[in-house]
DNA sequence: CATGAATGAGGGTTCATTCAT
DNA sequence: AATGAATGAACCCTCATTCAT
């Protein structure tokens, strides 16, 4: 007949869709939930204001998925690099080079998660706190392995993880902020990492 | 919020005044900038909203100057714990302490400037980065002491600053996130100031 | 100070209200419930469309109430005209006569009730159903009291009662398709009143 | 509805018309012209919506057409089940059976005429009044016969016609508010009947 | 013929702000 | 000073309609 939905048009659909998620994403990076009105959204993807509710069920259902999906990915990315190392300075560091990067070469990714989401919207918020909840939890792994393995001594790793997500999060901003984040990137890693060795007590090399 | 004076003859309109500041800040804290309404502010005030408008030029310019006199007012209380004393263990300490009261005992003075303004609008963003900044200057001191008498070694004092203000950050939020969180406050306040002390390299005796 | 909210200000805003409600009735008797637009109504109300939120929750709320409010008037007028009589040809006489009034002096109320509010909304519909329930028992009641006096036969007066309500405002609205609907008015209650009585088997007199 | 036909070339044609136009009836019926979507009727008919407009210009065309369509299929109907008889007792009788008839196995052709597109379109509106005037005027035709046959005596027949049309309606629609309209149908049109035929003072024997 | 992605006018509603009293 | 009724720009979202494939 006319239609073969598995093919190209299956495809251009799913093009589109990625498009607009990613403009969304750019908007929802730079004014915040509520600032950002959903005609700004089909703006800077250049389609009409019907579009968007054809792709998406609404504009808070959106603003929630792509939250999500941005920890995710911001998440799976920190921890591939922690868990890539077995050595907790070697994962300290590698975990916070990973942050880093991804602060300089997809920052819309810490704004959303950083600033765009914070105060936005109630169904956000258990949302939310399940972030801060997962990235404390991944900083505190390799410190919970190496307290075992008594490569640092005993000490709260709860409340350390929660400053390692903090100091992170702030420095990383302090970066964004800065005209040329990269220029300084390479430093803040290495600060931080020593930074963080040195919080935990950490005796050996540093890497 | 802090203090609050000038003299006596108008203290009847200054009453107003400050009840609706009280509640401006309660509100904005509690649902950030863009969900609190005006009507909320007046409504906590028990006043009529065109009341608001006589004390005030518009939410956004209220927003802004509580913003900043709150601001002030945790700088300043933290600047003058730490800058009671003179070495650094018991500065960071008083420090810390002096955040964590102010996070018990004023919840929505924390709320607003680390949750209520993020991503507010436009017009605070100026302010919000030189809150940041002032806090990160604000712990910068006491390092810059320290590393000019000996009792640190030499590092980035910028980039530590940085990390103590996030990582403070986040703690204090956590505490906030918790039941009662006063229980936990004590050894928080300790574990962070060890925290603080050991990512210094402080060889002294801690607090 | 500066207010009296019971003196004049109130009595002004009460007649306000009525105004737009009146300019509501116009207008959804008018275009129906979906075709009439709130800016339909605050045009014709001649206020702003904050206005009309001002004094009503929203557009579905203030309909319904619209349309029980009219519901009770006309039924109310006319079992009035029904209870001001013992004979049933009398009862069943002004009865028609109060309805025929109503359409002719009133004939908003009318087309609210029987054209204005069908298919509209579903949170209507029960109302809708319970004011042709009332219109029902409304005739029925005469034609049971006469049943019970022996002054017309026995017979199904519910099904009785539903045909007359039927034929009743049929004839009503083709009254008012009419140019001028007041001048076959008289002569439309006459026939429509010994329509009736013959349908019923009244043997006695007519009015 | 009712009789639908033409050549045999194009039956798969006609096919999805045809589903269209039966899927539509049903949903303008349950939902009324502006709570129907084109969207629902499609998918009822289940079609692409585009189809919608290969084969019906637009929705408000579509539902004249219906309205026009389902008028004279119950005109049709009725106006031969009285046509069918030559006295005026059965010719009434006849006429209310078919009209209940259609209610019970045909309710949306009932519910579209006098639910659906009461207060809908404003192009309508000519139709609706042609329906109820072709109505007032299937009944009124044996009315006059019988006048001038002297079987009842001289009355205001357009008026008495006017009266059954409202009267029938409001008992077909009573009826099909019942759970179970068929079991209350038998007795619904002999109460209508003898109604009927005692309110034009018809003094024969009832069939 | 048939499809369904794409469009955008227009509807209901909110809320910061004004101003007569 | 204080009030709160009144305003209207702007928001989110729906849905009839179009058109490239």
């Amino acid at each position: 007949m006319a239609y073969r939905s598995s093919d190209k048009t299956r495809q251009k659909k799913d093009a589109k869709r990625t498009a607009m998620m990613q403009a969304a994403v750019q908007v929802f990076a730079e004014k915040g939930y509520y600032a950002a009105t959903v005609r700004d959204i089909v703006q800077a993807a250049e389609v009409a204001i019907g579009t968007f509710y054809f792709y998406f069920p609404d504009k808070e259902t959106l603003f929630v998925h792509l939250y999500e999906e941005t920890a995710d990915f911001l998440l799976q990315t920190i921890d591939q690099a922690v868990r890539s190392r077995t050595e907790v300075a070697q994962q300290i560091s590698r975990g916070i080079q990973a942050y880093v990067n991804i602060a300089i070469y997809e920052p819309a990714v810490v704004q959303l998660l950083l600033v765009g989401g914070v105060g936005a919207v109630p169904s956000l918020e258990a949302k939310r706190s399940t972030f801060r909840e997962r990235l404390v939890r991944l900083w505190q792994r390799p410190l919970d392995q190496a307290i075992d393995q008594g490569t640092i001594p005993d000490q709260n790793s709860r409340r350390v993880a929660e400053a390692f997500a903090g100091a992170f999060d702030e420095v990383v901003l302090q970066l964004l902020a800065l005209p040329e984040p990269e220029q300084a990137a390479v430093s803040a890693v290495q600060e931080l990492t020593l930074f963080s060795l040195r919080a935990i007590a950490f005796r050996g090399n540093p890497p």
